[in-house]
DNA sequence: CATCCGTGGAC
DNA sequence: TGTCCAAGGAT
């Protein structure tokens, strides 16, 4: 496509002087690193997964191969905090069919658990040179903005990402995109004349209009009572099941409130599409469950989410 | 195509 | 405090 030629040579010009070139997923060639960064910045902010993850996940798990010999739970333990814990079972699962490397093309990226078509072409792009692009928050926002489309299909926006596309130069062209929306093109206050794409762009006289505002429909508030059992030192957990916290272990969760018991706090927490919030009692007993019980040190080698987290802190205030 | 799936930072 | 949202994918 000559036609985003001089586009292009802008977007590369700007990339190489204000570019995140430090990055660590940038400074590999690592297929499995690569792969890895994708899957824990999937809805996740970069400052996160640089800060709290990227090293200690690493540590603790060098390569694909070594995540294959894990169990689930030490996968699941090391997400721990980073949330959409599926993410860690895909992850696990995938590294289990690789059997120590990850296939080269998108086409069989796409097939693993957990990778869908926009990081399977980042993997392919990044770790392998596929000329392919990718459509995450950032592209996506760029492309309604530069094209001026309200709103857009999945199958539009694909459209428009390969119409934009460097394929001279995938993997700069899609780190460059990635970097300009998080940068310039932002979602509130864009700097357009910043931007190394404002020639070609359709919105740049009101950026704010693209896209249009999705309706936020609000979140219901669910009100339950979570159950402390102690048995000695050790406290009774359950393991999640089902794709809610799945792998997980958390305290047991009711509706009504326990008949006797003894209340020793509240915790709140808002997830992507619910809120809970819990009063926390200490019981006696706690009939028709399936409970194992951990003392509070052992639990420091369980994954527990960010809420059990706080109502164990609440219990271990309660045992001092 | 709509809904489900966490967390924490910015404002 | 409430709201938005951040390198999506599975169902």
């Amino acid at each position: 496509m000559k036609r985003y030629e001089t586009l292009h040579d802008r977007l590369h010009e700007w990339y190489r002087r204000h570019g995140r070139h430090d990055l660590p997923w940038r400074r590999t060639r690592d297929p499995y690193r690569i792969y890895l960064s994708e899957i824990m910045l999937q809805q996740t902010r970069v400052e996160t997964v640089l800060e709290r993850y990227w090293g200690p996940f690493l540590e603790r798990f060098p390569t694909l191969s070594s995540v294959a010999a894990a169990t689930e739970g030490e996968v699941l333990k090391a997400w721990e905090g980073l949330g959409y814990y599926n993410r860690a079972r895909y992850l696990h699962r995938t590294a289990r069919l690789c059997d120590g490397a990850l296939p080269r093309s998108a086409a069989e990226l796409e097939k693993l658990p957990g990778i869908g078509r926009s990081t399977a072409h980042a993997i392919a792009c990044f770790a392998f040179d596929e000329p392919l692009p990718i459509l995450d928050a950032n592209v996506r926002r760029i492309l309604h903005r530069f094209f001026a489309l309200d709103e857009a299909t999945p199958s539009r926006l694909w459209e428009a990402a390969g119409e934009l596309f460097d394929a001279g130069r995938p993997y700069d062209y899609n780190q460059a995109m990635m970097d300009l929306g998080a940068m310039v093109c932002t979602p509130k206050a864009p700097e357009c004349s910043a931007c190394p794409l404002r020639e070609g762009c359709a919105g740049r006289e009101d950026p704010q209009r693209y896209p249009r505002p999705r309706k936020r429909p609000g979140i219901p508030v669910r009100k339950r009572q979570i159950l402390v059992l102690r048995r000695g030192d050790a406290l009774g957990l359950v393991r999640n099941e089902g794709r809610f916290l799945g792998g997980m272990w958390s305290f047991p969760q009711r509706i009504e409130a326990p008949r006797s018991g003894r209340k020793i706090g509240k915790v709140r927490r808002t997830y992507s599409h619910f809120r809970i919030e819990g009063s926390v009692w200490e019981v006696k007993e706690l009939p028709d469950e399936k409970l194992r019980f951990f003392t509070p040190a052992e639990c420091e080698s369980l994954a527990m989410s960010a809420l059990d987290r706080d109502v164990l802190k609440l219990v271990k205030k309660e045992m001092q």
